[in-house]
DNA sequence: TTTCTCGATACAACAAATGTTACGAATTAT
DNA sequence: ATAATTCGTAACATTTGTTGTATCGAGAAA
């Protein structure tokens, strides 16, 4: 996905959701569904008709890892999160005091870290390596 | 699971799968399935036959969740975890680099921490409480 | 009006986890 | 030795979540 979002930002023109679904070999109907969380978060618009499709509508400096994984998918980072804050089981309620504030630290890192990627300086590297491939043409 | 390992320190004879299933309103197959990693990794034994089941075989105090859950589970602890070291496509790369060391950080102070709680350190919350519930008989 | 595109819904295919059934092997008691 | 109990294992069913597919309607452009 975000390999769509960076081959957005430079190109002018829309790309339809069969494009994408070409890039990513899936369906047009896959790509939007998960298009849709960003369209909703504001990071992509969409317009129907010829000549339509997905335009990328955020600033990319500002435009954090955190943001497009909030937009996408959940906020699930660990398989193992404390699902139960207040189970009656007493177990539970001490592994959950022993772990917690682990945790939150290991999933603080983790979000601050997100944070601070934008989508912009992803697109220095790959920017990079398109020119190559693709000459700089216009 | 945790639950009836500590039940299991507290009590002298075997469990059969079919009271630890009652415990965790399972079935006594998938007892013997998840308890077969903890059998092969040596924190039980299991013996046949009538008056058998299920035994702890571990010390309390040197046992940690950490080696519960590598007996147990997968060492699957992220969702998001770095799935291809070394991906062809450029995006994803620059992605790795972005993340890898904040996620080893991550998952290091998960871990350890899992490796400071001992199964000991839970009994004792646990104890205190089956004190009341259950007395103190023999 | 025709064509292109997204939006949305419903359904199918697939995979993973969990639950179930069944049978064999080991152990104990009689 | 025989019977009863219990684990070990394999095969299969059920459930759940994800992904893929088909279809139809609505909006926009030529």
């Amino acid at each position: 996905m975000l390999h769509v979002l960076l081959h957005m930002a430079r190109q002018a023109k829309p790309f339809t959701s069969e494009q994408i679904g070409e890039m990513l070999k899936t369906n047009p109907v896959v790509v939007r569904r998960t298009m849709a969380g960003l369209r909703d978060a504001g990071y992509v618009t969409s317009v129907t008709g010829p000549g339509g499709g997905w335009t990328i509508a955020c600033d990319l400096e500002k435009t954090t890892l955190l943001d497009i994984q909030k937009a996408v998918g959940g906020p699930n980072l660990f398989v193992i999160g404390i699902d139960n804050p207040n189970p009656v089981c007493a177990v539970e309620r001490a592994v959950n005091a022993a772990l917690s504030e682990a945790m939150e630290r290991a999933e603080r890192m983790l979000l601050d870290r997100l944070g601070e990627v934008s989508l912009a300086s992803l697109a220095i590297h790959f920017g990079g390596l398109c020119e190559g491939n693709h000459g700089s043409a216009k």
